[in-house]
DNA sequence: GTAAAAACCGATTGTCTATCGGTTTTTATT
DNA sequence: AATAAAAACCGATAGACAATCGGTTTTTAC
């Protein structure tokens, strides 16, 4: 899935703020760029179509949603760019994690570990 | 970093081959795809605008071999798609891990808690 | 029923890959 | 040094897709 910088703000705007309509989408884009709210509604509706956000009809606007959180889209970015490199059958996440941990510090390894562990009592816990 | 289909499957031969010219990887690629000769020229002097790939001259051509291996071209472009969505500060590469994590099954985590082990090793061998 | 607001459509521009013909440069050979 | 062959390089076109926005249609409130 291919995002633009437009449409990148919109989802980042969109993750801090539940629910918005094109106006509200528009005008916090205008802090940072002088689109016109007719290039704010095409992206908001190109994120609609690839299945990125949810709407419902409230008085005369949609207010549109993240269907996806951060953590997901990122997760799903992350195994769209393996997918191309890992062979059938092995775990694109698991290659992609031992492309990645070669340029972690000691640090992070330990931070990653602790995200293990939390990750696995989470699930203890469900 | 964007890459087109016939610039991953070149990169992808010059990892099985270490080195090759442009007729090599063309006669490769015919396997697939009956690209022509100047359109492979094309896709590897791309790859090699791009920093991937590296070459020497030999006797009429060049041999051009991969610059960076699978490993470190996925977390590249990890780190690509990753970086957009992190804030200053916070490791993406961690970032990028806790939102894959959570699609991780047991045997996932236990076998990523080992690479880690292993990455740790690595480096007190060094 | 009508005016205003929002959504939707269509067209244009810009960027990037794929494609390949044609020209220039390089190299080996005589 | 001249030349023929091979490779590299240039330029142009087509196809995707994001960004852009004007204009038309649909919806909604009054």
């Amino acid at each position: 899935m291919q995002l633009g910088e437009l449409e990148k703000q919109v989802l980042k705007y969109l993750w801090k703020n539940a629910e918005a309509d094109v106006k509200q989408v528009h005008h916090a884009m205008s802090q940072k760029r002088q689109s016109s709210l007719n290039t704010v509604q095409s992206a908001v509706e190109r994120l609609f179509r690839k299945g990125l956000l949810t709407r419902r009809k409230l008085g005369h606007a949609f207010l549109y949603q993240a269907k996806v959180d951060k953590e997901g889209l990122i997760s799903q970015l992350i195994e769209t760019v393996t997918n191309d490199f890992v062979e059938k059958g092995e775990s694109s996440l698991l290659a992609a994690f031992s492309s990645v941990s070669s340029r972690m510090d000691e640090s992070e390894l330990d931070a990653l570990e602790r995200l293990i562990e939390q990750q696995r009592a989470l699930r203890k816990s469900q």
